[in-house]
DNA sequence: CTTGACCCTGACGTTACGTCAGGGCTGATG
DNA sequence: CATCAGCCCTGACGTAACGTCAGGGTCAAG
């Protein structure tokens, strides 16, 4: 008969066990993650051992960095785990690569601060623009080859800011003309002639070498995964679509 | 007559150079943190070379990790920049440690699963023990000397998990009355009184040892660096004035 | 005069809880 | 039995650094 009155701990109890405060199991109930086996008739919380073990899956989730929107889900479904621990390590890596940069910057400004007496903004600018520089070029490392970035620094030497200016307006006169097109029949005349000025505008980009075209189309069929300083770059989901369908015959960007 | 009429940027010209979003000049606008030279006269935020150079002090500074409030104090008064970056490149270094192990925790969670098909919670949750483990002596290392490490491991196996909520207890209910007694004397004795229970429990952690007392009194000290779980352990500051007067003769905690 | 492309302020959303505030339940004690 | 300590509850606001509307001006061009 005692089978069926297993223990079952109050909040602060649980909360002392679990390693947590007691403010978080209330978040996590109303949350839906954790909720507790039962209540009192006066509504107190009360905690059984499965909700320790629940508690201490959610509690290696948060050490490995996910969100608890992401454990709840995970822990609905624990199919995805595998996946999801990939995808995770990446975050976690570049997190890291990203602190071995500041860590990097800091010991660099703190050796032009060792000299000099006042802070050098001028150094510091100029130290974090290379560091940023290598993360940008790491990180393109990811989508173009190594003869493609060879190509794009020539290019680029090519680029005046005026030049840099015309483009970014004509992409966006652009957007905003597909947008107003979006109901249109994408194989229509209309929605060609935008295709066809998308693609001489990713021209321009590439200077027509193959090269560079492949590094791009796989950076942005990896657009999910952009670092988030260039997420303001995002191209809305719908132009995406109408542009990708405009462009089936002749394999879109 | 052109020198005072130097180049003004309106709100998104300014944020193009500076590589942020209009949003994020607001922003930083109603901090304080970097307001516009001029308005124009419909208000709009009109912004000189000047603040360029500032904005890009506060990138700067970001990069670094430096959060917005940090950064308006520090560029009010530049002196302190030597010392922040100092502590900044703790903080940044003890993050990177903590993602090192989560990436670490995520590599032998990945094994452990290459194998057995459905996530072993049990042997993730080892894992997670032994990682943080680390964490913690990785961190108790700042304080404790190999010695009294050693020792305190020694201790650590005496002590049950009753001795251990007693021990709990006790400082909770010491805390509750040295704070009913906080408008007392502190060479009073009330005070000395409680100064005696609190050496008590000093005691029973310790053991007596003087090596162990030394990391401890270290460790204390340095009570505002704690890592972010065990903040939940924070002394409020009034008992640990008070506690600190009544001890005074015999050399505090 | 009407657009289109800017601008403004104000307010709510996000993440994972911390921190009250106001009010009830429970066991021990006088 | 009244009281008090020590729990418990829900609800609401605060935090960091903006993103994202919403509602409503401004300005130059056609």
């Amino acid at each position: 008969m005692k089978v069926r009155t297993a223990k079952l701990y109050q909040a602060h109890q649980f909360a002392e066990f679990a390693g947590v405060t007691v403010r978080t199991l209330h978040h996590y109930d109303r949350l839906g993650l954790l909720k507790p086996q039962h209540r009192s008739i006066s509504g107190y919380r009360l905690y059984a051992e499965s909700d320790l073990v629940r508690q201490e899956q959610i509690a290696v989730l948060k050490f490995l960095g996910l969100s608890l929107s992401q454990i709840r889900d995970l822990l609905k479904d624990e199919t995805s785990l595998r996946e999801i621990l990939r995808r995770q390590q990446q975050v976690l890596v570049e997190k890291r690569s990203r602190l071995d940069r500041a860590i990097d910057a800091i010991k660099k400004a703190q050796k032009s601060l060792g000299v000099g007496r006042k802070p050098d903004w001028e150094s510091f600018k100029q130290i974090l623009k290379e560091i940023k520089m290598q993360n940008d070029t790491d990180w393109m490392k990811r989508y173009y080859s190594k003869e493609a970035l060879a190509k794009l620094e020539k290019r680029k030497a090519l680029w005046s800011p005026e030049m840099q200016q015309q483009v970014s307006k004509d992409w966006a006169a652009l957007f905003k003309e597909i947008e107003a097109s979006l109901d249109e029949d994408p194989a229509g005349p209309k929605a060609q002639s935008l295709a066809a000025r998308w693609r001489e505008l990713i021209h321009r980009f590439t200077g027509g070498d193959p090269e560079i075209l492949k590094g791009l189309k796989a950076k942005s069929a990896d657009r999910e995964n952009w670092p988030a300083d260039l997420k303001r770059y995002q191209i809305r989901p719908e132009i995406l679509g109408f542009i990708t369908k405009a462009m089936k015959p002749s394999g879109g960007l």
